[in-house]
DNA sequence: CTGAAAGCGCTAACAC
DNA sequence: GTGTTAGCGCTTTCAG
């Protein structure tokens, strides 16, 4: 099943052609040799299970076949989803992930990538806010290979995009808590507001362009710390701009004793897994998480396979997951 | 900051001497030359900002610098946490993490391990329970590198070991359960019973060898499954070998209107994250899973390092995490 | 002590 | 059409 390791050496001999002329036609050229030739060749490879070796290929200024992911914390719910959809996808198109963990911290994150762009990764697949721009451009640039970024503070000009309709997200929650008779609201944004989120705030503030918004951490624990100013204010309804942040601020209620939803309607962003599970369900606005992976990865091999086609954007809807941590007002 | 790419040559030719000399010196073997020489080597070097090429290195048949991991499902979060441990640790000494998902699918997970072993890897740290012997035994056999299995169906003879001490948490959730009072129990255990897992149940089972063990998937839904024969047999507590089953749990009994702890307590195991923001707090077996990965990334750093140095097996302990999930019956 | 030379497995010009 | 040759960047005998 695992073979030693057969070079593309013994399938030249056993086509009795030069391995150069196996390389040719395995290579795509194909159809300039003789289709005896190729037969043959062919046959050798097959019956060897010969596979380029993938290091050698690329000293040789080949593809290596390996996508450099970047998150900024493989333990939140959102990105462990998001880069399983990326892997499923690359794996499937015969690319292998190399994953690094950014921790929001810029310095790592640059390591990081640095250390991922010396290992010859075909591209980079970057999920991380604090990543700075130079340090994209440099990479982007120097490196020329080409990048998806997702979740960024900017967008990167000449890259493939695939984003979630996140206006039309803040939107239909503001829409969703008017229509439960919501007037009190306020809106959780984190200190450090991606492109992204920005965007879901924006469509939030149209509905509500007075909500009170209170800045915090993008973490339960930045969740759990505005609650008191939520119930000093007497709130009734808040919009955290994601789900981690709408965990914590239901762990804030119960140490203040209060209820979700009775003393205060919370409706979250993303729709993790999580979200059915904690007590209520929390409504939430659900993005395709993995599905934005799946369509990153597949963008990337797209590329990868046509270097020169025009960039593409694609949006992903996202829905209302309507549960029970939002209660009408009577 | 990330200049074009500097080569031996160059370090070669700016210290005066040929690449053999810049080669050995770099590897250890200064002490067999000129200590002057070694100095304008080195010095070049640091003028340049040589690093040797991971990928022309990895040719002649030397470390990758790279670990292949293999995890069934990285968006549970056991797996995500323990694969930020090993990843931050691997990086941290200067090795790279190729993951892959396997998806608790035996096929797949081959399938990602040959392509880990295809890229070089210069080790493996698999954490995954459907994978074989066989499979497995292979890949240590036939390509000849170390490999960590955490969580395993069986131990791999001839390799590292880290765990964490499965008994001992099980009796503890065990003696707990009793010091509240509680006596009619029962254990949800998963089908696919790893070696770790079975451990955990022979520790509780210490305390009450005949509670009732019901058998289900290793998941969420699995615990939501087994609530309606929780209720029917009238369990007081119940132990749930990963909060992933609690969860599942806390759910089920939701949709059958009946409260954790009033009406069942339940205890879980592992001490993923979501136990704090669930309601009731979940009460757990803590195990210290991001340790567990740094753990196995250091012995897997450790052990490339030092080939021929006698196998080590580290245990790590696990402690009580005592929330709200469990009521004391009166 | 140090350097020349032979590859590792593969691809890409350029001959034949 | 197909083989020859020259590397990619590095390590490693093996002479000198």
């Amino acid at each position: 099943m695992c073979a030693k390791k057969v070079t593309i050496r013994e399938v030249a001999k056993r086509a009795g052609v030069s391995i150069a002329t196996v390389s040719q036609i395995l290579n795509g050229k194909a159809m300039k040799f003789d289709p005896l030739t190729v037969q043959k060749v062919q046959a050798a490879r097959d019956e060897l299970g010969y596979e380029a070796d993938h290091l050698a290929r690329q000293m040789v200024g080949k593809q290596s076949k390996t996508i450099g992911i970047l998150v900024p914390e493989i333990t939140n719910s959102f990105f462990s989803t998001l880069v399983k959809g990326i892997e499923e996808e690359l794996l499937h198109s015969g690319y292998i992930s190399m994953l690094c963990n950014g921790g929001f911290n810029g310095a790592k994150e640059e390591k990081a990538l640095l250390e991922l762009a010396q290992r010859g990764v075909d591209g980079f697949i970057i999920a991380s806010p604090s990543i700075s721009d130079e340090v994209l451009k440099e990479i982007l640039q120097i490196k020329k290979r080409p990048v998806i970024v997702l979740d960024q503070k900017t967008t990167v000009e000449r890259s493939d995009e695939v984003a979630t309709d996140d206006f039309n997200g803040g939107l239909l929650a503001a829409q969703y808590l008017k229509k439960m008779g919501h007037t009190k609201v306020a809106v959780v944004v984190p200190d450090l507001a991606t492109v992204n989120i920005m965007h879901r705030l924006q469509g939030f503030l149209v509905e509500f362009p007075q909500a009170l918004q209170l800045k915090t951490e993008l973490s339960k624990n930045g969740g759990q710390a505005v609650v008191a100013e939520l119930l000093d204010q007497k709130i009734e309804a808040v919009f955290a701009l994601s789900d981690e942040l709408a965990f914590g601020i239901y762990l804030g209620m119960r140490q203040n004793d209060k209820s979700v939803p009775d003393d205060l309607s919370v409706i979250g962003y993303d729709d993790v897994e999580m979200c059915r599970y904690v007590t209520p369900a929390l409504t939430t606005v659900a993005q395709p998480i993995y599905e934005l992976g799946k369509q990153a990865a597949d963008l990337m091999v797209k590329r990868l396979a046509d270097p020169t086609s025009p960039y593409v954007k694609r949006i992903l809807p996202v829905e209302l997951a309507i549960r029970g941590s939002v209660k009408v007002k009577i």
